[in-house]
DNA sequence: GACACTAATGTTACAGTGTAACATTATATC
DNA sequence: GATATAATGTTACACTGTAACATTAGTGTC
């Protein structure tokens, strides 16, 4: 766990992106929690530190953190999670398998969708964002389901 | 336009699916407009047929037409647009071109995507769902962004 | 047709996500 | 310290979606 918060601050200072304590610490709760986390969960865990935050504090420093690629925001089912870059070699493209079911996440780096993602930004001019969600269903749900 | 509708309801007929009359002018409205629509957007074009009509009406009609196939539903952007199997002749997988600025949507059926996305199904035991969702910025929006 | 049964729809109330507009407080710069 | 700028707090709102229950419509059985 340490070893990510100081990966943090070395990106950030890498790319000479000013945390403020507010910022740092709505970043430290989504990265002690093992699994990816809606504004509300986040919000609920920062005020348990600062009882005034709100949902606008919540929201303007997610935004500030997507933007600065700190953090990933998955549309799926409105939660947000640690960028992977910041603790892996992987570089740019990474795609996200989503459970419909649970909304559990599995962060992968495949290769060939990678190349077929560049290949489509070329193709169609269009600029790629990061991560590629891809919706379905789990192991376990699947299992669920045939009960 | 008459020409989806049929295709629709030639779809529902192979498909044993029946539509009852307000999921049928949902399903219409959807198809008549050019773009993806929001579940309000959705609503009040009902409304103008069914005042009466209200949010339930919409969403039970939209898990509907969703788990059978009709209709895709997009999470980046809350939107509702025609499944392109019921007008065009690929089969299974498509990916959409979600333009984080605008809205603007472009359907895609990229085999080598979808290679490598049954490959994951495969390796990672995840039972895809339709449609990929790839983020990012459409061309109009890139050169806005350099103005 | 009367009845029961089921599915669809209407109604009300709620929780969650996110933003707009403005007020207040920190922080930096001179 | 005065001033400008950025961050945060506050209030109010719009939109998405669901839960729970009431009502209506449709279907089959007698």
């Amino acid at each position: 766990m340490q070893l990510k918060i100081e990966k943090i601050t070395a990106y950030c200072a890498a790319n000479s992106i000013l945390l403020t304590n507010q910022q740092s610490l709505i970043i430290k709760i989504i990265t002690e929690m093992s699994s990816p986390l809606t504004a509300n969960e986040i919000l609920h865990e920062l005020q348990k530190i600062n009882p005034k935050a709100n949902r606008m504090t919540i929201h303007r420093a997610l935004e500030f953190l997507v933007k600065n690629g700190l953090i990933h925001k998955i549309a799926f089912n409105h939660t947000y999670k640690l960028c992977s870059h910041l603790y892996c070699k992987h570089d740019h493209h990474c795609q996200i398998l989503v459970c419909q079911e649970c909304g559990n996440q599995t962060e992968i780096h495949h290769a060939q969708i990678t190349e077929a993602l560049l290949e489509i930004s070329k193709t169609y001019n269009f600029k790629l964002a990061n991560p590629v969600e891809i919706t379905g269903l789990c192991t376990k749900c699947q299992m669920k389901g045939t009960l």
